[in-house]
DNA sequence: GTCTGCTATTCTAACGTTGTATTTTTCTTG
DNA sequence: CAAGAAAAATACAACGTTAGAATAGCAGAC
């Protein structure tokens, strides 16, 4: 036998019709124009489409409408607990579109982007929303100038004229280092996220006019680069923790990286919070677990990645949206979520008054 | 002005032919067939198709060759850490084949199992690895019989006749539960994951053989549903840590469910593991860290999720391969992550001898 | 009964590719 | 330099669908 499977044969709109007596348009127009069929007509239809198990071309029928029902969703680092919700909520909202989801994993490579990028042009998909945009992207462009929509969520690049959702990233900063001042700390350390991704750079912002407003000098040493990801983080944390003149405090750039923070802090014999006060940014689920609970900055990103799906699928269906042509930037609050990674104040046999 | 989106056009291989001033077999041959172009010709063809930026389009190639490029994931709990992991060794091969990946996040709804898969059939993916078969789930028929080729991947339903990729559950089980046995616990609970889900039964018939060859009678109110996830774990457990007669360790089928263990734990007043010990399933990234120390099951998912691609592949690629008509059970081994969580014994003032 | 004006259906032409068959061009060889 | 072979390029049909124009069917009005 063998080779029975490539055998196997989807019916068509042709055969349907064959079966059902008409032509091949009507059964069409009771797929897509329910209402212009006669009833007796459509009964027949309906019955011929489910003895044959009939379903469409996605791929003949985007060749005319020029619509392949696919949107696609750009992100940078899929382990990040933070990025899973944001994905669930969109495959949720596209799907009771009728759309599919292409996902693409860039990783932090740039060719990885553009490669990406090609086989979403060569699908056709009809929007794509891009959390994942470095610093000097021009991926929006790309795309926008064949007329794939698309909506920039969470990060940002340098220059780009579509629509943005994100979140107060210099807030969040300002508010989290601020507690720790409150709580006593003067020597803070920052952890950066990816070099230059706009997450990061405007939570370094508000980490330092915090640090400004306050008085305290921002000691270049503290502020140190973790790319988002854990081995980085433990790599530069490790360094800095062992230093005579270690921080009373860190604030890093999302909770995956204060998370690394803590390992390698608990690992280098230091009590957290007593030792080491660490606050991250995000809320990730596992960061309110009572084993752990981290302080955090919390954005809400599931909501965050509805609002851009929706809007996505506005500039889709609408082609005329004002927005399409004059696009915004839409920031949501968040808010400090103190848990016990903050706890109190340290005080170190450190040099400095 | 307005609706200037809307002119965007991407150029067709027709417009590539004329600037090249040959014919559109030529380009196509240029793009698909490099060898057979004669190297002067496509040279003129390669700067055409640079300067008009043309881009094949998939739907169109697909058409002819019935192949879409596509491939589809199906999964049952984004927002579960350990399937991120998955997804990612699943986007890197197939991009590496030019292949872009659907995700579908099913749910614990067998309705949105079926919209997923109608999604799937329209779009005409190539394959589908499915890790979120419920027990009684038919997808794989469906799909097989219209020559979507499937691996199942993790979960299996109760008949099958596709390739399976998953892990030794039972061993893990067992190996997970003895080892709680040997650190001097007999009232050991189990908490399941979805009903009647393949990784759970397993799971479970581990952790009850474990008992068996111990001598403990299973007390069938020390296993409980906790349905794989955080909220369900959390209302379940509160209920049997309150109880007089409360375990002094539990195996739970997940880690996600593990770590809402422990979080109710010592929302209760319990120290872990002192008066609770907790051993988990999975080894999520999180479970490793030091403020953490979850001791689990682990099943190296990610490997797991790349054999499984390459296999899909195969079939894809070569329809005569001889697995694609007689499929196999592969089963990887698992090993235990001792840890933190399951610490020593526990003395509690039970009655019970 | 024939005509008017609907509604319901059919016909034809796209959409952008690739495969097969055919023609043209180029190269080899006596 | 002609003939034949090999290589390169072309012509045309097909993939499965929808849009729009054209036609058929079928009331009701006179």
């Amino acid at each position: 036998m063998g080779n029975t499977a490539s055998r196997h044969h989807n019916s068509t709109i042709k055969e349907v019709a064959l079966r059902a007596g008409v032509c091949i348009k009507t059964i069409s127009n009771v797929v897509n124009n329910p209402g212009i069929v006669k009833a007796s007509t459509r009964e027949r239809v309906l019955q011929a489409i489910a003895e044959l198990d009939y379903r469409p071309s996605a791929a003949a029928r985007g060749m005319v409408t020029r619509s392949r029902r696919l949107i696609a969703f750009l992100l940078s680092d899929f382990t990040n607990p933070a990025y899973p919700e944001m994905v669930e909520a969109v495959t949720e909202l596209a799907r009771q579109k009728g759309f599919m989801l292409l996902l693409c994993n860039t990783g932090r490579n740039s060719g990885e982007e553009d490669r990406n990028l090609n086989l979403i042009i060569e699908q056709q998909a009809d929007g794509v929303i891009i959390s994942s945009a470095p610093a000097e992207s021009t991926s929006t462009d790309v795309l926008t100038k064949r007329g794939i929509r698309v909506v920039l969520f969470n990060r940002r690049p340098r220059n780009y004229s579509v629509n943005y959702i994100g979140v107060d990233n210099e807030g969040g900063g300002h508010a989290a280092t601020s507690h720790l001042i409150q709580k006593g700390h003067s020597r803070i350390a920052f952890i950066r996220g990816d070099v230059g991704v706009s997450t990061s750079v405007e939570r370094e912002r508000g980490y330092r006019r915090a640090l400004a407003e306050n008085g305290i000098v921002a000691d270049e040493s503290l502020i140190v680069l973790g790319d988002y990801r854990t081995e980085e983080t433990s790599r530069v944390s490790a360094e800095m923790l062992t230093r005579i003149d270690r921080p009373s405090a860190v604030f890093a750039a999302n909770d995956v990286m204060a998370l690394a923070v803590i390992d390698m802090a608990i690992r280098l014999g230091l009590r957290v919070p007593e030792d080491l006060a660490v606050v991250g940014f995000d809320d990730i689920a596992i960061a309110s677990n009572r084993m752990i609970g981290l302080t955090t900055v919390r954005s809400n990103l599931r909501e965050l990645a509805g609002e851009a799906t929706k809007l996505l699928f506005d500039l889709i269906e609408n082609p005329d949206h004002p927005l399409n042509e004059n696009p915004e930037d839409r920031i949501l609050p968040v808010s400090l979520q103190v848990r016990h990674t903050c706890g109190g104040p340290v005080v170190l046999d450190s040099k400095e008054g």
